[in-house]
DNA sequence: TTGCCTTGTTAAACCGTTTCACCTCCCGGG
DNA sequence: CCCGGGAGGTGAAACGGTTTAACAAGGCAA
């Protein structure tokens, strides 16, 4: 029955071994599904618990409970009565009726600000697998990078009826306004990757400290002293820390970060055009460098494409170490060194917290958990010694 | 009320420039979303239809009649008295209550082989606003490119109750398993990206033929003579069509395609490691070549990586091409040159056809629609002309 | 024997809509 | 004056579950 489990505690490495037989394997589960459910087409009419109490000889309360597993303690007779009944007829419990009657719909919406943008689609894998575990079903609520979008997808899922709300909303304005709308709704809330006023919410982000610590440092240790920084843009929650730690290790170092060599990209997100403007900006203006530290990886990928466009090479030239690492990163070239922040993972805990958060629902408020997940560096080949 | 379409008419170069305003409009909508929602919180039960039926002195039939704008024409009076209710009393449906009577649950499963790869988010981009638009709401089930959980997926988006499935599964033998899966739900159904098998579904596919056709004119008008290809892996259902189309283009121009220069892909998805392994081992061939043409864009990245490594300048020494256009080709270094597929357009496209076929459903089937959308390519630069 | 507790099961209420049959005016035609 | 019929509206029956109060049947102590 459960075969996701199965197939997730296998290791990755085996699965492209086993995909002729578990090609067999699908396609005969398959067929059993779709005999199952032949026969109840023929009946024209979905097979309801009322039709697997009669066939079971019991009361649809009876079945209910067994089905469920609440209520007095149902003998093993019974018990097995149902459970065949059920299955030879094929029943699937109606998930609209069920909650409909419960008000428990066994969903939770997850808000992303950009579906097609790496960073989210990876978190929601994660939020997903952890989520299903726990038997919820993730409902997806994508803003298109439109801050407009907000309140239509907030009463999608309050119309939705979710029992609580993962946000994965990174820039700094949404993140505020994503609080106030929960304000409204009064349902559990995990809000990743946004540190900035989620106060009264749960929330998971990345140590970005410690994630550009080890950026600064590998640099530091491959020689480089003369470092430049692309900042990203102030509506960017990230931005700020990320800056931030950059300076300080840099001063911990000994390294001065010349002020001509540091830019910052504008706007409300990351973007490419810019960064490859900033680069060249950064070119112009005389003062060398050795080494650039991007905001993300999307940036690095710019700034790479500018510095190869100007002829310098990297990394022999120039080293480039960006944030996010991005499935795409693996595959620049060159391949880009940058900090993992372990999205999937980043996801997973925010679907963990939101368990507790809805186990623990009738026990009024926890205090807010707040998870810092540590990243850490992947040096790749966009990142070598320093010149001369 | 329907902000969404008021921002999807606004030209895209807009975006940035009213973002503040817009932030402010944002605030005060969801101002206002607050405060209508804490009256309801204020009576601890969420406002019901009768409640909206009290309020304005009617009953809840007519209530419903209203706001649905079904069934018998209401006087504009008895109309605004029931909306000024609904608005005040911030009354939003049970959708479960509702799709539990009607049998209507106004939602069509989007089943993806892999949520993080940029060819399906992009797709479900397209699918999400044309449904969208409709008043439909998609239901995401994500494979993960584990095709073991097909079943589990089919079996969520069942009991989910969608009125249609829109499939997003390349892979050729995932086309035929959902082919069996959706033998047993008679639920209308559009596959998209698979041409194979899907007989009695409709389907969107891109024009490999064109695709192919176009990049490799496009190589010929540079002088290129002498092309390698990467081809897909058996697996995927475009590879046949797109190596086809591949090699009478190359005759029709009067290319001969040596057999030493044509390599594939194997195992069940594309891959980059392969990929690179693939072009080093063209390179070590020793037969010259002065263009390639991937199957994809992540094997034309892994094809540049390759090339890159091994000394050969990109576009200088050798031309790469790729297919697909996904927003990584953009940023790649050097910019990919690639056959656009307008995924966005095409996940739209399928969703059009499952609205027909919504509205179109009690009166039986109709015949297959299988549209084929014109591709195009878009040069950057990947691409130059032949070398000497 | 009576009363009470325990155990298994059930009938009925309920969840919030939609939908259908029916009701009541009111008006115009015969 | 009667009647047919449309316009406007309503009450109540579903829809398919869950939950709960009540019931039937024993077992056991008084």
């Amino acid at each position: 029955m459960n075969n996701k489990q199965q197939t997730g505690d296998r290791p990755k490495g085996a699965r492209r071994a086993d995909s002729v037989e578990g090609h067999q394997a699908v396609l005969q589960a398959l067929m059993t599904t779709v005999s199952s459910n032949n026969q109840r087409r023929s009946s024209h009419r979905a097979v309801t618990i009322r039709d697997v109490a009669q066939a079971a000889g019991v009361s649809v309360a009876t079945v209910s409970m067994v089905l469920n597993g609440v209520g007095r303690r149902i003998p093993s007779t019974t018990h097995q009565l149902v459970h065949e009944a059920a299955e030879r007829l094929g029943y699937s419990p109606n998930l609209q009726a069920r909650s409909l009657r419960s008000k428990r719909t066994r969903s939770v919406g997850v808000l992303v600000f950009d579906i097609t943008d790496p960073y989210c689609s990876l978190m929601i894998r994660g939020v997903e697998n952890s989520l299903g575990e726990a038997g919820y079903m993730p409902v997806l609520a994508d803003l298109q990078n439109k801050p407009q979008r907000l309140q239509l997808c907030m009463q999608m899922l309050m119309e939705r009826r979710v029992e609580g709300l993962i946000a994965i909303a990174n820039p700094v304005h949404l993140g505020s306004e994503v609080s106030i709308a929960l304000e409204a709704f009064r349902i559990p809330a995990v809000m990743i990757g946004s540190e900035s006023s989620a106060d009264r919410f749960a929330s998971v982000v990345v140590d970005n400290r410690a994630g550009m610590q080890a950026a600064v440092e590998h640099l530091y240790h491959l020689g480089h002293r003369e470092i430049a920084v692309i900042k990203g843009p102030r509506a960017m929650s990230d931005s700020a820390p990320r800056w931030d730690a950059v300076r300080e290790c840099a001063r911990e170092k000994g390294i001065a970060i010349d002020r001509s060599l540091v830019v910052q990209i504008q706007g409300d997100n990351s973007s490419y055009e810019q960064g490859y403007q900033l680069t060249e900006q950064l070119l112009e203006c005389g003062r060398r460098f050795t080494a650039l530290i991007a905001f993300d990886d999307l940036t690095a990928f710019a700034a790479i494409g500018a510095l190869s466009r100007a002829g310098r090479r990297v990394p022999e030239d120039c080293s480039v170490v960006g944030f996010d690492d991005i499935p795409g990163a693996a595959y620049y070239n060159p391949p880009l060194t940058t900090v993992c922040q372990h999205m999937e993972e980043q996801g997973a805990c925010g679907a963990e917290i939101m368990r507790a958060l809805l186990l623990a629902r009738p026990g009024k408020t926890l205090p807010a958990r707040r998870e810092r997940v540590q990243p850490h560096l992947v040096v790749r080949q966009s990142t070598g010694p320093a010149p001369r």
